[in-house]
RNA sequence: GUGGGUGUAGCCUAGUGGUUAAGGCGCCAGGUUGUGGCCCUGGAGAUCGAGGGUUCAAAUCCCUCCACUCACCCCA
């Protein structure tokens, strides 16, 4: 027997309530934000990503999926959304249109690791961008959007973190400061600490393992040593923020796993924590865009994950709109009743009824048990002498209540 | 990649060495010449995750593998 493959799941139509909810309600918030959808491909060329997200990310190193297609090319499936985005900026020439370009999309993501609750191999994607602009007012709104759109969704308990990680001109200093930090401590330190060290500084202060708590917490907050213009730029952000009454909380100890964040980063985190179970985070990145090698252009985003936010919605009990269904069974009994009934099935479905037709030769207790079943109001039953009267008993499903009417007044009655 | 837990029908579960693997939900059918839900009766549906070993005898004990799951790392 096949099986999905690991760490992909099928959704079923009981899930799909959820799914229709959550999009609905991005798409709502991206509208009111100003925000245009567009659709990415699934996968990009290889380099996009390792150039965008950093080579010694994680997801670069160990959790993407690459393959080389029938021509050569080395593509990958692509694991977050941002580097495409920017592509896509780049490609069609968005600098010509006004700034900024605000895209937001919707769609799969896929990283290789070892799923558990709320993290798959394939997984969700709800993500929005601006790009063009570096006004901290920018930040807020994005921040403030991520708020809106799990307020809105009903989701009561998580919260927003806040870092600044600095730029391209402050940031070196710091991590030489970090660095001095942590060199009489190395060989105390965790295993992988060790690596980072050598390798990416900036996520020792991200390490959750004990021994390396008190030495991460003593660390040098890079919001102490940001440049001026970066330091400016992140308290109007926190002004921003406080003026327009978005609660956060500022966690010198908050980078991300992508090395294109500059500036403002940030998370938002269920309440009960749980440092893998990020409802959704983003940030600035002023200099992805010239790394790809475009024009220079700053851009903010952030991204959700949709499996994520559906789980904290079934935690939470909050309740979604489910999806109509059928509003009509066309039960028959006979050959005869059958054609007729077919004909009435295919009238009422061009007049945007929604049918569904028994098949083949059941009993009518058989028909009406499959109607219940699938939860249809009304059902219509044609037998022998409906055929002969031109016809059709009309059936209540809830109230049991059922009338013998002319063929041609159904239609009338359903609108 | 590392560690823990779990694998018996579509789903939930009983069975811990001894006939044909049991029950509930669901599904199908009958109980009504053309009437659902409740009730009654019946039926279909399981190579007991896979392979190997111990034994007269294995769902049950042992080994290996696989899958699922939770957690770590990291992220959505």
């Amino acid at each position: 027997m096949y099986r999905a493959p690991r760490g992909t799941q099928d959704i079923l139509p009981q899930e799909q309530p959820y799914w229709r909810y959550v999009e609905e309600k991005a798409a709502e918030i991206c509208c009111l934000y100003g925000y245009e959808r567009i659709d990415l491909p699934m996968f990009e060329d290889a380099g996009l990503f390792t150039r965008g997200v950093g080579e010694g990310t994680d997801i670069i190193e160990k959790e993407m999926y690459v393959f080389e297609d029938r021509g050569g090319n080395s593509l990958a499936l692509r694991p977050e959304g941002t580097a495409s985005v920017c592509r896509a900026y780049l490609e069609h020439g968005m600098h010509n249109r006004p700034q900024p370009v605000k895209l937001y999309y919707i769609g799969p993501a896929f990283r290789y690791e070892r799923p558990q609750a709320g993290r798959y191999r394939q997984h969700g994607h709800f993500g929005c961008e601006a790009i063009g602009d570096a006004d901290p007012a920018l930040d807020a709104e994005v921040i403030d959007m991520a708020w809106q759109f799990f307020v809105g969704l009903g989701l009561g308990l998580f919260t927003i973190v806040l870092n600044s990680i600095g730029c391209k001109k402050c940031r070196p200093e710091y991590l030489s400061l970090l660095k001095e930090h942590y060199s009489p401590h190395v060989d105390e330190v965790c295993a992988d600490c060790k690596v980072r060290f050598q390798k990416n500084p900036l996520r020792l202060l991200d390490c959750k393992s004990p021994q390396c708590q008190p030495i991460a917490d003593a660390a040098p907050k890079s919001i102490d040593h940001l440049c001026a213009d970066c330091a400016e730029h992140y308290s109007d952000v926190k002004r921003y923020l406080s003026s327009l009454e978005i609660p956060f909380t500022d966690n010198p100890r908050l980078v991300r796993g992508f090395d294109y964040y500059t500036r403002t980063v940030f998370e938002v985190q269920p309440a009960g924590g749980g440092s893998q179970s990020a409802l959704g985070g983003g940030g600035r990145y002023d200099v992805l865009i010239e790394e790809l090698g475009g024009k220079p252009a700053p851009g903010i985003g952030f991204a959700t994950g949709m499996e994520r936010i559906i789980l904290g919605l079934q935690k939470e009990t909050v309740p979604v709109p489910s999806t109509p269904g059928p509003q009509l069974f066309i039960a028959y009994l006979g050959e005869e009743a059958g054609e007729a009934a077919i004909k009435l099935a295919t009238t009422l479905r061009r007049n945007s009824t929604a049918v569904i037709m028994s098949t083949g030769s059941r009993s009518l207790k058989a028909q009406l048990r499959q109607a219940n079943n699938l939860s249809v109001p009304r059902v219509v039953i044609i037998g022998e002498d409906e055929v002969k009267t031109g016809t059709v008993v009309l059936r209540d499903m809830t109230t049991s209540q059922q009338e013998s009417i002319p063929v041609g007044k159904l239609l009338e009655l359903l609108q």
